[in-house]
DNA sequence: ACCTTGATTTAGGCTAGCCTAATAATTTCA
DNA sequence: TGAAATTATTAGGCTAGCCTAAATCAAGGT
């Protein structure tokens, strides 16, 4: 017995992840920003992958020493496997502003090319386009970039569905993974940076009012849910 | 029996190929460019890999019928594999020619990066980097660049090692593989573009000595062989 | 014509990741 | 509290790709 003693043997976090672990290590991140258990039903809704998928690629992980798993309550990443996790989102999101501001492509569409290049580009091409970029600190949607040490600030945000009627606030951030659900938003001119306000609700999660760019639009309840807002309040 | 009866069931062409099966027929392709068949095992060694890995891969693209393979003779690709090959070979140079136009890549770094981003990138992604590149017909390294439909031009080149003393040319295409190679050559200014006179060859396949750019290069074999010239005479 | 040599293929085994079906643990609710 | 429903895990199986060791084929020299 010469190891460190935590676990019976702990193999060393290879230093290179594969595409799956990388996609594991994301997804729970998203489902646990603040670090509270991700269980693992929804790491498999989210990766669409069946349920004992999951169990086993969680074991392996946890022997690596990327999460903790407490059966039956769920997975934690360790600090380890949240650094791997926010170089990742580092990426996505680099690379998505670099697709849209260099080489044309659309809020819609930049999401599903960046889902491949994340795993594919090298450390300083990331850093390389950072740097092309002017080290941006959101990407197309609103979402905050992490530094390369792995900091990130999320912006407190509020769902649009929050707002009181009459308020106004500041579109920040939009959920970028429906490509659809973007063009539309962008058809009605509901984009991070523009400022809305809601003119009316209907009860029992109605649909809601927004007045946006001098146009009113009416907004489905599970819409108004992905668009995040920053009231004029809030810091 | 309902099939077309070529081969006793044809599985057809899956509409995405593996990052493996993407760097076996590159490499096939590069072995043979002129479609004469490949040893199994010079793709085992251009790949890095064991023969019956290579055996094994073999058997399954022929069943794919990305190629073709006559058992101790050698493969040779289809229409539809050396399609596929051209495929990632016009990525790969286009890859490596944005890289270096526009995010400060050198000549020496750029085909390892290319290498991994070759299998990760769309085609629409491929043609945005062609545009904003207009649509080169070269490299950084000189190799030409297939069109988007596949066709290929490859300038008639010989190896600087062939070249009589006294005989000026231009050096168009260097090897791309080894980044110590290349920085060794671009120290020398020996790159695409530049003209070469031979000035001196040593028998026995000795060193050559060369002169570009008002200066004397003493160049070993090898390194002759692996830098291609066209000579001012050829088309 | 035979035998050695080198190239190639077959045999058998491994890991990563995925799946479905079956089992087990937890939570909920009457 | 105890059954039902939910959730998670184990069992067992599959494919893609890789490996080593063993067998086989193709040639070339005597």
């Amino acid at each position: 017995m010469n190891a460190t003693a935590t676990t019976p043997s702990l193999p060393a976090i290879p230093d290179t992840l594969t595409r799956s672990v990388e996609d594991y290590l994301k997804a729970i991140y998203r489902l646990s920003p603040e670090g509270q258990p991700a269980s693992t039903s929804d790491i498999a809704h989210l990766l669409e992958l069946s349920a004992p998928s999951v169990s086993g690629m969680v074991k392996r992980l946890s022997e690596l020493g990327l999460l903790e798993h407490v059966p039956y309550k769920g997975v934690q990443l360790t600090d380890a496997g949240r650094r791997a996790a926010l170089r990742m989102v580092r990426r996505h999101r680099l690379i998505e502003a670099y697709l849209v501001q260099f080489l044309g492509y659309g809020w819609d569409t930049v999401h599903a090319e960046a889902e491949r290049l994340e795993h594919a580009v090298s450390d300083p091409l990331v850093e390389r386009m950072a740097a092309a970029l002017g080290h941006p600190v959101a990407d197309p949607h609103g979402d905050p970039i992490p530094d390369a040490d792995g900091a990130i600030h999320e912006p407190a945000c509020t769902p649009l569905a929050g707002m009181s009627v009459g308020d106004t606030a500041e579109i920040r951030r939009v959920d970028e993974r429906d490509a659809e659900r973007l063009r539309y938003l962008a058809s009605l001119g509901l984009v991070p940076g523009v400022a809305v306000t809601l003119r009316d609700r209907q009860p029992f999660g109605g649909p809601v009012t927004v007045e946006a760019s001098g146009e009113r639009h009416v907004i489905g309840p599970e819409l108004a849910q992905v668009v995040l807002v920053r009231s004029e309040g809030d810091r």
